[in-house]
DNA sequence: CATGAATGAGAATTCATTCAT
DNA sequence: AATGAATGAATTCTCATTCAT
């Protein structure tokens, strides 16, 4: 049972819950309204308005209104992504995989499941990071820790098996990202539901065998 | 011998010249500006300033702001890109080419040029895509015309050959167009260049064969 | 003890006094404005200045420019008028008048006070009526409804005595109201002083025995 | 045989037809679009589309926006008006007009029909008038012309056989003005036609006799 | 003479942010 | 802590006016 749910993560967090209320009802309610409208065209009024708060409360835990994307993006990255991660890897410590198609299914159905649950956040991060390409760094700077944890021998140990072809892994991890998104990606900007179980198998399916017949 | 480049599909896209050389000098600088800063984040006066011309004339071909965005996403969606698909499909046409491989390296670069060449505009559509994912319908009514031309021919004749693998075109295309975007897309938001030989001969490389080695 | 003064009837007009007193400054600053140099050359950089009060402040309450100017004029139409009416009704029904030159005179003494107390407000209703007529129609509405209450007893009364020619009503009314005008239209405009007893009088002398001469 | 019609009297107080075609369109232009929406809410280009002229050419002629509607307004008040009443007075004096009914009567009609022919024009100066009330002076001063002309003698006359009371004619003048207005300004504002005949007669009826019953 | 593109000063309006209550 | 009125800088947009062609 993978990773616990978005409410549950998102709480976590927004720093060890030290926010009242009212501070965590500003916080969904930008949230909410960044991802529908982008942060540039959610003003503070609505902000309060949604959260049922005076505007100035707005203001009293985040100092400014960049300050409240801060408090989305920032947690977002740097926690909630790396706890992702790290349950992500301690999930697939514990199960058992002999092969590869097993393994990537899981891995799939793992991240497809994270973007799902954490939709509006993504929105937000992409709608910043097609501004500020430098959030992409950030992004990578955490993706590029899983290659320093124990997934990575679980891979180099199917090259040896010959289970997984010889090239760098970040080229690997590269066009397996690629082709999870144009499952993904339709879904977390225009909302609506994936089938997760399909959507992992049709994508384990092309990433292992490529478009040319076996045989 | 593939696409024009930027500036003649880009000047050609304005409406035949009808418009005079300081409400080009407009849309240069609007273009700029847009996928620099975000257009939320740029005013008319930094516009106004970049093109070297009064405020009051930004305003006399582009009745508001909003106007600006419009006459540049929309000829780019409905008259460059259906123009580069054109050109790209005649291109093919003319091609001999035996090998499903060799078509796709064709197709690949083709595409990687194009992106590369309309770097600004695509970077502005991707920013307000992710605002509004209508303009996804948009650029994907436009797509679908590939599948309704001569192309088609092409890959189901790869398929009856056994040289690609008997999937509904769509799914293909929709691999092959995750695999390229992983390519494409830093460099479209951080800029930089990008090898288009490496690149290309990398995607149809794995597009084809897939992460587990053959034999 | 006919009309409660204008700042009475203004004020009570501001819908129960809801507004707060830079709300108010706001108002009272756009009615002398508008009266003094007419709705269109009035920018809302004056009426914060003499309102002293920022121009946010200015569209806080009233969302919009033309939002001040019915702020001022709806209640002066349907509120200040009917009232001015109703009152002037109680006055009349209160005071035995056995001649018809008593009960004129009352009737347009009260109506001349009331034209001056309102002089800033009649005058912007008279620079919007000449752009918009359809203003006259409201203010006509509101003034049919004296036609359908006891002051037409009144008048029906001192026909049946032979005080009071037997014309329509309206027409009667057409004319008394054409006569207090000529006296009251140069003070609304230009501002100054009128003798409302001696204009009271003259108007009634006219308008029961015409220029021509008794026996 | 009253007033020549619009069309020449506008004409010729375009300052003696030294206008040419197009400049005549704008003025033209100018008179409707002031009167239909007032001098402030009529911009340039619409001037220079109404008159089919570019937006230079409504500037040749006119240095500015307001020398327009002093082209308009000035020669209405200076030329069209003493115009008026020169060939007003003509007709009264050519008239033998025993009664003071008879007179009246021309009179009254004669001024309605000015009114009616000159409706836009008198649109235009209500408009201005309700703003910048000096421009009723300047009225005024013409209009007090009036009691420098013969027309004085006939007035007195009437009074010294007793059939026009005793007052100060400047008091007469403004009852009558005020009477004819009722039936007028209704129709310069919201157009429409006018019962020229019956209006003149109800007009004189109520004048001589006021409203009491005689016996 | 006529044109209409260009100008730039100003106008209305918005909105993040502050602060007295 | 919470409120929401108040602020004023910034922004979009309009329009009378000018001037090169």
């Amino acid at each position: 049972m993978a990773n616990k749910d978005f409410q549950t993560l998102f709480s976590e967090s927004l720093g060890q819950s030290d926010l009242s209320v009212k501070q965590q009802a500003v916080l969904r309610a930008s949230l909410e309204l960044f991802s529908e409208k982008g942060f540039d065209r959610t003003n503070t009024r609505d902000i309060a308005d949604r959260a049922n708060v005076s505007e100035g409360t707005v203001y009293k835990q985040f100092k400014t209104k960049e300050g409240i994307l801060s408090a989305i993006l920032d947690p977002f990255i740097h926690q909630v992504i790396p706890k992702a991660i790290a349950e992500f890897l301690e999930d697939m410590s514990k199960t058992a995989t002999p092969t590869i198609e097993d393994f990537l299914l899981v891995a799939v159905q793992n991240r497809m499941k994270f973007a799902l649950a954490n939709r509006l956040q993504l929105r937000i991060f992409l709608q910043e990071a097609t501004r500020d390409p430098s959030l992409l760094n950030d992004l990578g700077a955490e993706a590029v820790k899983i290659l320093d944890s124990p997934i990575v021998d679980f891979l180099r140990n199917y090259q040896r098996e010959g289970q997984l072809i010889d090239w760098p892994l970040p080229r690997i991890v590269q066009y397996m990202l690629g082709t999870v998104l144009t499952y993904i990606l339709p879904k977390v900007l225009n909302g609506g539901d994936l089938d997760v179980n399909k959507a992992s198998h049709e994508t384990v399916e092309f990433v292992l065998n490529g478009l040319k017949p076996r045989k």
